[in-house]
DNA sequence: TATCGATACATGCAAATGCATCTAGTTTGA
DNA sequence: TCAAACTAGATGCATTTGCATGTATCGATA
């Protein structure tokens, strides 16, 4: 790796990150703004999301968190208001007590599905009238291997 | 468009979606978590890289607001604060008497250009090892091409 | 050019967030 | 086996955020 080239290949990184970024900004926008969140902010939403999509139905804070870009706290926090809205069930893991597991009740249950219908379909008009399918598969190849890799450490 | 390939269209889009959201998530987890955001946080600095790089050197709040995931009001109050740190200045558009420009004293230059080095280093560790040039090249082009069209509505 | 609606930004206030810290349960190792 | 170090999550408190609204300016129209 020769100086000028390490130095593009920075400059590449940089810009690929910068490009990644704005677009999940511009994109986060136009959903945000949309109905579907009217009657539950997005991080919650993500939670109540997080959770549907675990097999076993029930996941540690600390799992939860990772997905999520909040401090523990937050998350802490943003449980105690899903869960006051009964949303969600707080219980103590059994194989470890200083753990909670998270699952969903079925009002939480429901209430993700019907948001998460308009979601998606809010999402598809802006992702597919800007990249064809063969692109959106790219796409999700690379910021998935992004993840794994920064995942990973 | 038939029935069947709509519904995996849409699910394409979300699942793609998805992916670049978490691996946001994941890649801004550490970026922000580093030794460089200690002494100004990633949306504050933030504001100073976009001034940073605009040619005149001035941009209108709300210009600055479409690049950034924040309400009005916090950019306003956010700006408030580089503002009362001698980051910023405002000054009054000249051609319209509402707006604001933004620009950056020579303290907030400076300051961004030391966050900056390193933030773009981090950047480089964390994105370099995980797709080759030629990925991230194809992830730029399809963020971009993605962001564009989103902001066009 | 006087008025009315729209736009740009600021501000009061309630809610959300993060840091530091606390409590409780778990693991380690002498 | 027991104390010390570690981990998961909760909580006090100051900061940040967003919603609703306020103020000032702009632009269109009659």
């Amino acid at each position: 790796m020769s100086s000028p080239s390490a130095s593009s290949a920075v400059r590449l990184a940089a810009e690929t990150w910068e490009s990644l970024f704005r677009s999940q900004v511009a994109v986060m926008r136009k959903l945000q703004s949309g109905p579907a969140f009217k009657t539950l902010p997005v991080k919650e939403y993500d939670v109540l999301f997080t959770l549907s999509k675990c097999p076993s139905g029930q996941l540690r804070l600390n799992e939860i968190n990772d997905k999520v870009l909040l401090s523990q706290s937050s998350l802490s926090r943003l449980v105690d208001r899903l869960e006051k809205r009964g949303l969600v069930e707080r219980t103590t893991a059994p194989d470890d007590g200083r753990g909670v597991l998270l699952s969903l009740t079925e009002a939480g249950s429901e209430l993700q599905k019907t948001i998460g219908r308009e979601h998606v379909r809010d999402i598809a008009h802006l992702v597919a009238p800007a990249l064809t399918a063969e692109e959106q598969r790219e796409l999700l190849r690379l910021t998935e291997k992004l993840r794994a890799s920064v995942a990973g450490h």
